[in-house]
DNA sequence: ATATCTATCTATAACGA
DNA sequence: TTCGTTATAGATAGATA
């Protein structure tokens, strides 16, 4: 750039190295800013100069959700440990950043559950929809999965149990072949074959809402819980 | 840059969008670490894209360092507001406190972002999706009622510049009577005729995205960087 | 997605005020 | 330190493989 090519080491002179820095600094956050809107990405930028000047970028001014999301994706647990060995360190420091990390969870929180929206921008509010679309679409997603597997058990105990009962009428003619006594003969049609038919009704609707995802306000199937669901799935 | 002024605006197609992501991802950690290295300044980028990866780049990969130097610095003035009225009190258990709160409340936000669900049973599961269909009702009122009452303070502002247009050139009219030289007439053929069907445009978007609810990502909105942020960020 | 190529558009080093 | 200017080095959009 300019006169002269760039060697990629640090600039001695200390004149020029604090001129070359604010131009840099500001071309770097004019970057960020483009690379942020052009692509929809979610940056986030931290400058400290060798005076320890510090300056930012980030996404929407989010700094502390940008930050917090990168924890949550690069070390869930790592921060947990990290705290605790500071311990002579100044407590009033660490309590303050937990106290508003508190403050910013809630609010956070709030905001996915639909509530304190007015301070949001348009485009935060279009964030958080497209957040809530997606979270909503894997937890329908696992919903439909649980269903499924609770069908398939149920089903798998049903034909058990049509087996068993198979046994025991086969069972019982054996016996009243053997014992030929006069008795009215036991017709032995078991209301199992109703509950198969219903159990593939519901595992084909099952399938259609856990596949089709195409317009997600469209499968909304308000869910109904069937009895013999309530028993079996709380674990 | 290449063929082309750049738009500071939402890529609306995916691929192209996609295609820049990545060449201006490089430059952009490119001239992080020269500045890095020229400056001799400690730098902390975070990129998400679009779907949600993760891109990073820290001068010496000293991130936690950085983020830390970072939360020290921003915390500092904050911790003036928040500490110094608990100066007794046995730390150690506020803390304690502190900390799993913030655990709950993490796992609570995650699940909401429909993370982490295989914890929960059919039951949670069918409540959170009830909380989150609530949630995006709310947020999609709010988002509307944003976009109506932008849409009427333009139309608005049109309405009232074209009243003014129209006084003017009036009064442009009668000038010309009065001073009948042999000027050519100009023609007033004001621009706002524009920006009325402009605003109608998108009062129809709107409209449509209201009730249809369609793509909540198409509708992204053109950014342009306020000059106060490239210079100055810091102070 | 990744790489290369090219025409253009940008960023910026050096310098001066 | 901070502009403004200018000559160049760099970055990159679009096309193509």
């Amino acid at each position: 750039m300019g006169r002269g090519r760039v060697t990629l080491k640090r600039i001695e002179n200390k004149i020029n190295r604090q001129v070359t820095f604010s131009k840099r600094r500001s071309g770097l956050l004019k970057k960020a800013h483009e690379i942020s809107v052009l692509c929809d990405a979610d940056v986030a930028l931290i400058v400290f100069s060798t005076k320890g000047k510090l300056c930012e970028y980030s996404t929407d001014s989010a700094m502390e959700r940008i930050l917090e999301r990168y924890e949550r994706y690069s070390y869930t647990e790592k921060q947990l440990n990290t705290t605790h060995h500071e311990t002579q360190g100044s407590w009033s420091l660490e309590y303050a950043k937990l106290k508003s990390r508190i403050e910013l969870l809630q609010k956070t929180q709030r905001n996915l559950m639909g509530e304190e929206l007015d301070s949001l921008s348009l485009k935060e509010l279009q964030n958080l929809e497209q957040q809530l679309d997606t979270a909503l679409k894997h937890i329908r997603l696992r919903k439909n999965q649980l269903m499924l597997e609770s069908i398939s058990q149920l089903q798998k105990k049903d034909k058990e149990m049509q087996d068993q009962n198979n046994s025991l009428s086969k069972q019982i003619k054996e016996m009243e072949k053997e014992i030929p006594i006069h008795h009215q003969k036991h017709e032995i049609k078991p209301s199992f074959q109703l509950d198969i038919l219903d159990n593939r009704n519901i595992c084909e609707e099952a399938r259609m809402d856990c596949e089709v995802e195409k317009n997600p306000r469209q499968n909304q199937i308000a869910t109904v819980m069937p009895p013999w669901m309530v028993q079996h799935m709380n674990k």
